[in-house]
DNA sequence: CACGCTATAGACTATATGTCAATAGGCGGA
DNA sequence: TCCGCCTATTGACATATAGTCTATAGCGTG
């Protein structure tokens, strides 16, 4: 798992967005647009879609093709909540196993770096 | 990746160990017993063998079956190096998450603990 | 009208995880 | 002795998640 529908679903809990827009935004969150196959996003948003997280609409056409605009539902945000509740855990976890590399016991290697 | 490689490295990186004994260590690090099938850890072990970053040796026969020792290589602990650098990012990518569900702009859910 | 940008979708592949059964030695109890 | 349980490890199979590549389509630019 690498955060990618929690991301969005954020991002959506903010402000409704089409794929395109959330695309970009995910800079914001540690993804790197150059990386990020946008069939990605696209795919876990309908895969949000069917699970009930989020539901589109097309979008009122403005110029360019259609935008297929996403909002969250209210199992979405409960969801969410969920969501960073866990992440609050893996936090926590991640929190453990750094002290666990960096307890280590022993006398040996006096360094253990502060940085 | 639910940390389950990272946690068996770190302990290997403590102290080697069998995997039998590395199952039950990683209740410290949030895995329920219950819910860990063994076959998991052990191929974990042998994943991150074949990656070179750990080595096994049949342990001395005390009682019962066989043990397979495992401890760390010099790659094994420059990779894990890297482990914990890569999971000190995550690490503030889930701070930022969490910020923004929280940040959510508006007047809006006046309620938002300061946890 | 070819090209590139915005915008979305689908097929196919690869990797990671989860589930279940098999093997095997030693120990306590019927 | 034989059975069932605990320790200890392995392998086959199924499912879930993630990555790559290609197709489609409207619109502006040269």
């Amino acid at each position: 798992m690498s955060f990618l529908q929690p991301c969005l679903l954020v991002m959506l809990h903010q402000t409704k967005a089409h794929g395109y827009a959330l695309l970009n935004g995910l800079e914001e969150f540690g993804f790197s647009p150059e990386l990020l196959d946008p069939s990605l996003v696209y795919r876990a948003l309908r895969d949000m879609e069917e699970a009930g997280l989020v539901v589109s609409e097309w979008g009122a056409v403005s110029q360019g093709p259609q935008r297929r605009v996403y909002s969250t539902t209210p199992a979405g945000e409960k969801h969410l909540e969920e969501w960073v509740a866990d992440l609050r855990h893996t936090h926590q976890e991640i929190d453990y196993l750094i002290a666990a590399y960096e307890r280590v016991g022993s006398t040996e290697d006096g360094g253990g770096d502060s940085g």
